[in-house]
DNA sequence: GATAAACGTTAGTGTGTCCAATGCTATTGT
DNA sequence: ACAATAGCATTGGACACACTAACGTTTATC
């Protein structure tokens, strides 16, 4: 019996996790923080619960996570006028630049993680994974995934 | 700036996590109990320092997982006599039979995981995986790597 | 109008990973 | 031989991510 229990993808994952939220700690952000400006700016405000489904996050994640980015001035809430149940969050210009910030420090590292692979084998590795997330009913459903996948470069996140 | 946040490595990691931890739960077990009875399995027994480094956990964590495996009598502890600082860990025959568990389990679960991949695309798959964690230097030293590296099956572990 | 659903929030759990400090034992250098 | 150094096992703490359960409020549905 001469498994290989490498557990290859946790390791790999746990080694682009701890990658980025090293990079990320030097500006006391966290992934979190990242994936929801980014969902922010890419997709527009949102109620948190309509965030949570976008980003991944669980709803009583969010409310933490949503705290610390507001407190530091990077997104604000709103009471949504037309639904007295729902808060609209909404990227500030700081949060805009954060994001920026957080995007450019994620980018270097998901190079330096990927760095050993050619750009065919990156789209491969993007390729194969996507297929597996899409294949187990990925748990995202709210998702803005069209125009990315149409995208030639193949520069999904990875980590993050 | 169309990005794709998907986090698609940790996204399906996180999924295979999921997976396995869920199923091992059933049995009361947890990944760490797993990579611990199969690498004394795969590898022998070894003083805690060497297991640390064979499977990756962090000796202080190490220490709380054996405990639950001695409990359960899946593995005991002796001092080594020729060196003293030494534990010398053993996978009891319960112990064994359990890893035997656990590990159909697993295969099962990577069976699922990797359901909509074909032989070839799960090669590929396990190949770029491997080939990221071995250029960002595994953090893991004491590895049995080369038996398992030969195999044609590439019937590695993705999670666990 | 009552029942059910969605939303935001709080509190708590589990898993994996890591760090710092302690006490003991071996090894090294002088 | 002895002191300094390094390795080992253990404890206690921390953090990020993910998930569950419960609650009060507001909107939909029957």
């Amino acid at each position: 019996m001469d498994h290989l229990p490498s557990r290859l993808l946790n390791q790999v994952s746990a080694h682009a996790q701890r990658l980025i939220a090293d990079g990320f700690a030097v500006s006391g952000a966290r992934g979190y923080h990242f994936r929801l400006l980014d969902s922010l700016v890419s997709d527009g405000p949102a109620s948190q619960a309509s965030l949570g489904r976008r980003t991944g996050i669980h709803l009583s994640d969010l409310v933490g996570a949503l705290n610390e980015l507001e407190s530091a001035g990077f997104v604000r809430r709103a009471p949504d006028p037309a639904d007295k149940r729902r808060n609209v969050v909404t990227v500030t210009e700081p949060g805009r630049e954060r994001a920026a910030e957080l995007g450019e420090r994620a980018a270097a590292i998901q190079e330096e993680l990927l760095a050993p692979l050619s750009a065919g084998e990156r789209e491969q590795l993007t390729g194969l994974l996507r297929r597996l997330l899409d294949h187990h009913g990925s748990p995202v459903t709210e998702r803005s995934r069209p125009a990315a996948a149409s995208r030639p470069g193949g520069d999904a996140w990875l980590a993050g």
